[in-house]
DNA sequence: TTGAAAGCGCTAACAG
DNA sequence: CTGTTAGCGCTTTCAA
């Protein structure tokens, strides 16, 4: 275990070396108007030499501005973290902060409500000047720092909100699976929450509205991994009366799926249809992803949210709501492709 | 500008209702062995009922281990950075590390070799544990903690590396052009670096070994930026003898060329054809993206590498070479395509 | 097994 | 215009 021996250079080396006290040093850092020129030349010199850069640790403690704002997000690795962090990024590139991104990689290593709570207090109130937490399960937070949410999958009590109509999105996918023809129609859940409750009353709805009896048997929970797309088909697709049809709840299922139902000999789209949720289908070469997109968006509206709270414009209980596009007959076939080529 | 007014809960708050003294907090904290077991459980469940963690800046500043990995990135928008990104966060879920990213949105925001130098020393040796910097201009850097660099743009001096075999990248994409029978190919260089004189000199190498001249006009200097492609076209297309294919230094820049050609009525690839250097094919439906993919691979070897020297194990100057792998021909129809989509 | 006290590097009064 | 000083919240000796 390496030790943190040496300190790397200082506030006082900098003083010592230009002659100065840290505490202008710290003014020249700070861009303070009451230093003379010609010190603010000097020392300006010296920290270009030293190469020194105040260390974020202890600037935090100390100050109340950083211009950093936080992104607290369970992994910067599968597609909706990624697009939603495009958006974020490219709100912050014209913006005068710095990001700062805080990750476990995994929602699986410890991601419940309680620790949310811990990586904002963590952040937020020092190191950071305000934090965008995305798909909280924590219902409110405390801090002394603003926070913005993302898609969250509790109604967040106190805080400005941005996220995605899971109603409608879900209407659109199950509404696209009816007009195909499908009476048998799965549904593959995620994590109980309020996007979760939200997609079942728009398959509920959609189903009742085509006058197609509700089954329970087709209905699968899950948790939004690629596991419980596989387990999930395995079983729905065991069922005497099969699915012709599978609504996953995002698209890591939808893989899931489409590698269980493979390996059953099942073709998708011929003998199966299936759709997920967040689909990103303008991705297929994904730097060209457009800002209209709704995840880059709601990454987007969330940094502007955030600074207009920091900057001291009081929000109001902002609630931004953004409609999902599905372009599903898309994303189904891209799918079924992709997975094919693997 | 809101003012940070309160303070979150504190470790003395802790030790107030606890009853205890703040060392014996920290020192439940930190796991010592050494506090009976009933205090333990007391200040633990005072912990939970006052929702109290950690402050990162505070305790960074007094400790040396922190268990966090920083990522200095200067953006996390476009494909490249996103794909590393992939890779590390692949690695960190693993392992008992947090990943703390820091980025300015921007390489144009200020991502000078000095300023990168900054960033390390803002985080290395007080909040992280070790840094990983992606394509750095800085030939060297200082810093307490250890850190590994990813495709750097310069021959990195005192520290360990994980980089793309650009060469070998350049020779495979300009090759292909050669075997589709093109003589006059055109090259859109990056900013100068060890990267851009690597592909530079395989343009060269692959153009000698076709018999083919070279010609100074058909070398546009470039930025990896999506504007010095679309320049960069321009310019190559108004040459009285204009090129039949142009080789970009990267996707940006591709991305910038399809848009002007498209503009000029120049078809790709009928009437010229063109690649990218960072070709990331199998992106199509990205969250499907391998993880045998070059770029995933490095930031997946980064950590890895940044993880043995965090722990102690002596790291000779390790160097990583990943060779790319081109599939030029899809990923030039796919460019194309869907530029002409947008 | 615990507490008191000394800082980590920095900023922000307050004096000069 | 500049220096002195008092902490920010935490960990870590050193005593008790």
């Amino acid at each position: 275990m390496t030790k943190k021996t040496r300190r790397l250079v200082t506030i006082h080396d900098v003083a010592k070396a230009s002659g100065v006290s840290v505490s202008t040093i710290s003014r020249v850092l700070n861009q303070k108007s009451d230093v003379a020129e010609e010190t603010q030349q000097r020392v300006l010199e010296v920290i270009q030499q030293l190469g020194y850069s105040s260390n974020l640790a202890a600037r935090s403690m100390r100050s109340s501005r950083t211009y950093m704002i936080g992104l607290i997000v369970p992994d910067v690795e599968y597609a909706y973290s990624l697009e939603v962090l495009k958006g974020v990024n490219h709100a912050i590139a014209t913006s005068d902060y710095d990001l700062l991104i805080y990750t476990t990689g995994s929602f699986q290593k410890q991601d419940t409500a309680v620790h949310e709570q811990q990586y904002v207090s963590r952040l937020n109130g020092t190191v950071t000047d305000g934090v965008i937490v995305v798909t909280p399960s924590a219902r409110s937070f405390s801090s002394t720092a603003p926070i913005v949410s993302i898609d969250p999958h509790v109604i967040v009590e106190n805080y400005p909100t941005v996220y995605v109509d899971h109603y409608q999105g879900a209407v659109e996918a199950v509404r696209y699976l009816v007009e195909l023809g499908h009476r048998r129609i799965a549904y593959i859940t995620g994590r109980s929450g309020m996007q979760n409750s939200e997609r079942y009353r728009a398959y509920c709805d959609v189903l009742a509205e085509a006058g197609i009896p509700y089954d329970p048997d087709l209905v699968h929970e899950g948790d939004y991994s690629i596991d419980c797309g596989t387990v999930g088909a395995r079983v729905l697709l065991a069922l005497p009366d099969r699915p012709t049809a599978i609504f996953a709840a995002n698209d890591q299922t939808a893989i899931g799926v489409s590698e269980a139902v493979e390996q059953l000999g099942v073709r998708i789209p011929d003998d199966l249809s299936l759709i997920g949720f967040d689909n990103i289908p303008e991705a297929r070469f994904y730097q060209l992803t457009s800002v209209d997109h709704p995840l880059m968006q709601m990454g987007m509206m969330a940094v502007e949210l955030l600074i207009k709270a920091i900057e001291g414009q009081t929000i109001e209980e902002t609630i931004t709501k953004i409609p999902t596009r599905l372009v599903v007959r898309k994303s189904c076939q891209a799918l079924a492709e992709n997975v094919k080529s693997l």
